[in-house]
DNA sequence: TTGTACGCGTTATCAT
DNA sequence: ATGATAACGCGTACAA
């Protein structure tokens, strides 16, 4: 047990605390050596809990996330941490899509850090308003709450992705097209279920196939699944994440549906193993990392200029990558197959 | 700012600091009711770099992995957050597989946490020795280094899952079996490698293909390249992870290699996406929520049994899995190919 | 049951 | 440049 404090130090080398701990401060003391060398003799350690109680910061920003496996909020972390910097660490809070966990986490974390980058279950929280009470920093990355405006953010286009994907099959010729959405309350859930209905209305076509999921693989495979139960089932589906892109994947695959022959389908995220499948995925690709770096970024920013700083919005590009799992629908298919497919 | 602090509230309500501060510790006292409503009132928090300073103990438990967007070691954290409790949280470390950064963050992690679950990089690190010396509870999760047997672990029976896997490629009748296996200086790496000879040599087979590469995506590439440049080809090939497995299957997909009919490839860790490929991918799996949840468990377990504990050591299983991506080797398939691949 | 007062380890202020 | 000391917010022994 490193019981050893500063008093222990100033002792051994016979002077005041008050030195060392301007020693340690990087100033020019008398006995530099002399106290160099006790401090590995003694092997002291300052005592991160006395400081923070001194200087009231903890060098710790929390970043909260509803699930670590799901590799994009894995790679939001990691681009997070790549951004933190020397003096900070990060604190992750995984609260495997639990309402209750969150709001405690929450209430744990007060105290504990200087500030949070969160990506909230739902729009509809009050924990942002929670810490704000606080004054504690916080950034919301991918998703925001309804009073998100007030808070720096760090979202993808969403939108834009979605009309892209959309488009996409549009131009193919499709005419039924499907989305398994995730949950609309979510900002992400929302904003490409927008995007995907604002396309079709645009080409005037009906939106028949549209169906709420929740971003899991198994809601991917249960929704695909009633899609292609359905007597009149859709030549294309936008899947609005990589989980439900996986869930109804493997949906197709176990009835044994033929992609791109018989339904295509395009998904948001994109995926390590998207070149391995056959047919290779096509997907709307973002760059998550960068997304948590940016996150990172705006906090550090609020940090270093005090409770002033606006909010700010950064938003990361989103953009189509186009492998083998999209074609024209069936019924076109020897017109124009050679046109797309390669 | 919550400047608020539990002399507000005794002020507030009438009565000293002492009893405001038994209240929150469960104690009963007189004026229960006035003084809930006055720490709601005045929106205090207790604060915890105080609490901290006072008790020694933080409530926090560090991780410290290589790399979180490995879905192995997501899976470990969210394992072990899954065990942490209720007053307890995780503090992430991403080392990105970067020296550097793992003995920085271990210097400041001490006094900012209780204890520390870690995957080292390496065997042969001083971090452990640095901590039983600051008398840090230490528990290593799938990696130990070189003293590590006087800590408690959470690893995985490597050499059994090696073996397991380098047997099913000898069963089916291969005779050249290449290895694309992780750093032999970490134990994994080690421990599968091992496995591997072992089984080699006990079946009389010569160890002709073994590739030490770096338990990375590019790493598998590499090295699953050089193995199908070489004149006289393995006709099965076992990877020790799962990244350097998605790396050799690229590999094979972009020189156009058929799997399994001209090679079988067996991968260490299994992948999400393992059905969706063509064809399914084999492997030797194991838990690694299990894993990480272990790990935290004897953390607890030392956290809560003081400095005395002895060290304990679980072992998580592994399994063969077997889907589509192991057949005889060419010469045989005539022979074998019907009671071997269904 | 309640209040007083001290200590946890550090940093900052004030004199020297 | 240095030393003594107050203060950070909380918990708790001690006395009442």
């Amino acid at each position: 047990m490193s019981t050893v404090t500063i008093t222990d130090v100033a002792k051994h080398v016979g002077v005041s605390v008050a030195t060392i701990s301007r020693h340690l401060s990087g100033f020019t003391v008398r006995n530099e050596e002399k106290i160099r060398q006790a401090i590995i003799d003694l092997n002291y350690r300052p005592s991160a809990a006395a400081r923070n109680l001194k200087s009231g910061r903890t060098g710790i920003i929390a970043i909260v996330v509803p699930d670590i496996t799901n590799p994009f909020f894995a790679s939001i972390v990691e681009g997070a941490e790549g951004a933190v910097g020397e003096d900070r660490m990060i604190l992750l809070v995984n609260t495997g899509d639990s309402r209750q966990r969150e709001e405690k986490a929450l209430a744990q974390l007060f105290g504990r850090v200087d500030g949070v980058i969160m990506a909230p279950l739902t729009e509809d929280e009050e924990g942002p308003s929670f810490f704000s009470q606080f004054g504690l920093p916080i950034v919301f990355v991918d998703r925001v709450t309804q009073d998100g405006e007030k808070f720096s953010t760090a979202l993808t286009d969403n939108a834009k992705g979605a009309t892209i994907a959309t488009n996409h099959l549009i131009a193919l010729g499709h005419k039924k097209i499907a989305m398994i959405s995730g949950p609309l309350s979510t900002t992400p859930g929302k904003k490409r279920a927008d995007g995907f209905k604002a396309s079709l209305k645009e080409s005037g076509l009906p939106c028949q196939y549209f169906i709420e999921s929740d971003f899991s693989e198994e809601g991917g495979y249960a929704a695909m699944s009633a899609l292609l139960e359905r007597e009149d089932a859709p030549t294309a589906v936008f899947t609005a994440n990589n989980l439900m892109t996986i869930g109804a994947l493997h949906a197709l695959r176990d009835r044994g549906v033929a992609v791109p022959n018989q339904i295509s389908i395009i998904g948001f995220d994109d995926l390590d193993f998207a070149e391995l499948i056959n047919p290779p995925l096509t997907v709307i690709a973002r760059d998550a990392r960068l997304q948590g770096a940016l996150a990172m970024e705006l906090m550090i920013k609020q940090l270093t200029n005090g409770a002033s700083t606006q909010p700010e919005h950064s938003m990361v590009d989103v953009q189509l990558v186009e492998r083998g799992s999209c074609a024209p629908p069936r019924e076109m298919q020897t017109i124009a197959f050679n046109k797309v497919d390669r």
